[in-house]
DNA sequence: GAATAATATGAGCCCGCGCTCACATATTCG
DNA sequence: CGAATATGTGAGCGCGGGCTCATATTATTC
């Protein structure tokens, strides 16, 4: 599996200095998108922050929206890891359920720590892009389905509180 | 008071047809947003979907971003209409107070439904815009508001939930 | 070393954007 | 009616956007 989705990356970099053209061109796109927003992130403008011509960032990613599916994909992946690291975390050490609850929300509000401008960025301001932005709301929905199971879990622990609502609260309070 | 801000409407329509054309291209560009998103929202394609002539609409709207920020105040004059009719109906017929508080959400519900796409992407996909958004935001708040001085006046009458939280709820479960 | 592949460059093409302006048409009023 | 005013038109300007390509530079291989 290459680093990046076949689809999106027009050469994969085989040398060093080619990673770094790469990993700088995703950084000031994430930085422009969170300083400007959408609007203010051109490609030229993201090749000028990377210190990087424009020619190289096409060599790397075939259009601008694959370059935000890109950061998207990366930023999906970042959750992700969290996520299942908080599984196995919360799985081998069972304790209470106050505190299993806890320790979850806690990886939550980490997991939306990570880049929570970003974050936002990814999820509001892209109405049409397809593969990068879709991985991230998987990412956000299969977290907000473990809380929800969770709670499903242990309902007759709590007030009897409607659990979809319950549900909503844990994972958007945090945001 | 004009029906526009003065710093946006360059000519106040006087003739039926010209308040014909600002109603058109309002409402094209409320479904060009609500569809297309706002990078498609061009004032070329507004004007074509109002069936005016790309000059008409500069001759009542002095840039894009005053287009906009006049559909926002719009929306918002629409709100808070909603909103003050809500309170005076809940204070004229004073019932229980489960009878108050489902009423006040039903109202919440209609103010967000009045048009739910249109207030996300007024929302979410205008970062810079001055005005107009400001008051769709202040209605929000407003509402906000609203709703937490209900549950804190009659919080001993409930479980002693976060009041903070469950405002959050009621205003955002609904959109 | 030379040959080959990998990487980097940036001037500039094309296109659609926001917006203007010279002009045409409709409406009101004396 | 004609004059004055209000409204409507759309070709096109200037500009910045996404993006290409001929070329230059650097690294690898033999």
């Amino acid at each position: 599996m290459p680093p990046q989705p076949a689809e999106f990356a027009r050469k994969t970099p085989k040398q060093d200095r080619a990673q770094h053209t790469v990993d700088s061109i995703l950084r000031a796109t994430a930085h422009i998108l969170k300083t400007k927003g959408f609007a203010a992130c051109s490609t030229n403008a993201v090749a000028k922050k990377a210190g990087v011509s424009i020619g190289s960032l096409y060599q790397y990613f075939t259009s601008k929206e694959a370059l935000v599916a890109a950061l998207a994909e990366e930023h999906a992946q970042e959750g992700y890891r969290l996520l299942l690291e908080t599984i196995r975390d919360a799985v081998e050490q069972p304790r209470s359920i106050q505190e299993l609850v806890r320790h979850y929300i806690g990886a939550l509000v980490r997991l939306h720590e990570d880049d929570p401008e970003l974050h936002r960025v990814l999820m509001e301001q892209l109405p049409g892009i397809r593969s990068g932005v879709k991985a991230v709301q998987q990412v956000s929905n299969q977290s907000a389905a473990l809380v929800r199971a969770w709670l499903e879990a242990h309902r007759s622990q709590f007030r009897p509180l409607d659990v979809e609502v319950a549900t909503y609260v844990l994972v958007t309070a945090v945001e």
